[in-house]
DNA sequence: GACCCGGCAGTAAACGTTTACATATTGCCA
DNA sequence: TGGCAATATGTAAACGTTTACTGCCGGGTC
């Protein structure tokens, strides 16, 4: 609840008229509209006297008479994963170089939380709106519908997503098989995956790449090494401790978040990459650069995404009628050095 | 420049009245003015009226009569930079927790930047402003002050900062001052510095903390073993093949941007710590928690820096004439091997 | 000199709310 | 039955802009 004070009243378009000795239109048009001819001794007068008492025009005040507000907002999951973090910069970025100020949300992964934040930015009537849903919620992305506020769903493909929403996203599939594959090229044949246990679909399509890619090569999939926990360290810990004990000789971290406690474990257990243990970690977690030895990641496309789902936002904005366009984002392997041929 | 199309006419409260049978002053009543007693039948008439033809109010129209918004905005110079993208999200959970959205903007640390920012902010009639500036600009701040829009400055401690405006940050001097310390007791001499050259004064401080030690161990203060550049990894890498030639057998990365890079380049030329080379870091960089072997920081207190600075914001907020007030955070060394006796 | 036209500037009616004030409705008691 | 609270609802004037429309002035044309 946003303590209420009596704002006390701030400097309007009629203190600039009076003292420009002038009229609230006149006012009103040297600052917005630029097509009106105003006498160039006349707007200079009005210029100087609204820096004088310090006039900034209110945007609430021309936005209900219809005029765009100039915000754009950005509604992700888990706001201080770096994966997302990054993406936000981009946004943000692109959205200045358009005019925009982006305001962003945080959900936690809540659908509750999520709700409310739309109906806030709704409220708002913001200009558009990229989101990162926490689950499918056909409620929520219908709020930003219902008022027909163009939207970008980001990242997670819900089935109904990829249909009807502009979507932009990467393709997890192909992570999870371009990690597996690139684990059994080198030799391998007992190959565990790790992730996160989530309502959301991208890892359970990694799992399904994982998968695809084992029967690709003939290797039976077993149900033991598919493991999944809730994503925190301890919880990458727990895996990479079950891992260990199923005697695989690779793995795919398929989430950066628990493969950061997965690398500690090992790291606290003297288990050594890629010598006694192949892995590739899908992600671009930031710690990835100095880590040594070099880990092996499937990068996900950050960069291209944030600027794929910002111009997507932007035509759709320029282009209300525009039909849903749907962008899909390959992944590609880094370069390093933790799988050995085998 | 924001695109500018008709709006179509939204869902108002004139919509909700007459579909409800009743006048705009009960709807508006039933939305917001919690005192007035509505007849239950009534309000719920009013309800359903409202979630059918899906009202929802229009914020911008509230405010221009002095409501205020429930948007805080806080203004970074570096929003890609961890150090800030931590204090973000914990601003961004207190503030949500009291009910308002957050704006957040990245300044780049470009002060013109900086201003048309703060411009649109105060356009926006936001409730509330953290800041962290990317120059001293008496000019930046003096737009929040004119328009007594409660705001607290973060993290950069301008001389003008700390005395007239409400301040949080952390005591750089003592960083600069705990890392040199750590490795002078350790038995160090000849201890390097690598900084970033910026017009902010915390490198600065920091500098100065770093000689007043050496100074108490009677250390001569070396020009040479103090080097600055700009942020970026290339910088780092320069900076630490420069150190080399120096022959120190310890240094302070006094940053943490530029310390990736620097720890890049020993990685490359086999320089190991703490074997070869003892090191602090300023800072809590993302990798640091896996980086083997595990490197010293000197923590930066992000974490309660952002609780101190959303609070003191929500009370200034709340308590407009309170007088400035000032926080600063003193850091601790974390512990880590990358320190060795000598 | 009457007419029109272009260039400027002002008037006033919106926009979607909030809220002071007025009015209606009810229940209660004398 | 009249009077009076108390309660419930409506009226209308703001709030700070935008913008269609009207008005004014000077100059050119016939």
């Amino acid at each position: 609840m946003p303590h209420t004070i009596k704002a006390q009243r701030s400097v309007t378009i009629k203190d600039v008229a009076r003292k420009a000795g002038t009229s609230i239109a006149t006012v009103s048009y040297v600052f917005s509209n630029a097509e009106r001819n105003i006498r160039p001794e006349l707007r200079q007068r009005v210029l100087q006297a609204a820096t004088e008492i310090g006039y900034v025009k209110n945007a609430a005040a021309s936005s209900i008479k219809g005029k765009p507000r100039g915000i754009l907002a950005v509604v992700v999951a888990q706001f201080g994963n770096t994966f997302f973090t990054r993406m936000c910069v981009e946004i943000v970025s692109i959205a200045r170089q358009a005019g925009y100020v982006v305001t962003l949300c945080n959900s936690d992964e809540d659908p509750d939380q999520e709700r409310i934040i739309l109906e806030r930015l709704v409220a708002q009537r913001i200009d558009g709106c990229i989101l990162c849903p926490a689950m499918s919620r056909e409620e929520n992305t219908g709020l930003l519908k219902k008022y027909r506020i163009p939207y970008v769903i980001l990242e997670r493909s819900f089935p109904e997503s990829t249909t009807a929403h502009n979507f932009v996203g990467q393709d997890n599939y192909q992570s999870g098989h371009l990690a597996t594959r690139h684990l059994l090229e080198a030799g391998h044949r007992r190959i565990a995956f790790s992730g996160w246990d989530s309502p959301i679909p991208n890892v359970c399509e990694r799992v399904n790449g994982y998968q695809a890619a084992l029967r690709e090569f003939g290797v039976p999939a077993e149900q033991e090494l598919v493991l999944t926990d809730e994503m925190s360290e301890a919880a990458g810990r727990r895996m990479a401790a079950k891992l260990l004990e199923s005697k695989m000789t690779a793995a795919v971290l398929g989430h950066h978040e628990t493969a950061k406690g997965a690398l500690l474990h090992f790291q606290d257990k003297g288990i050594r990459w890629p010598d006694d243990l192949s892995l590739v970690v899908i992600g671009t977690p930031e710690w990835a650069g100095v880590l040594l030895p070099r880990i092996t990641c499937i990068q996900r496309p950050e960069h291209p995404m944030a600027v794929a789902a910002a111009e997507l936002l932007l035509d759709a904005i320029k282009h209300p009628d525009m039909p849903a366009a749907q962008h899909v984002f390959l992944s590609t392997v880094s370069e390093g050095d933790s799988v050995r041929e085998r």
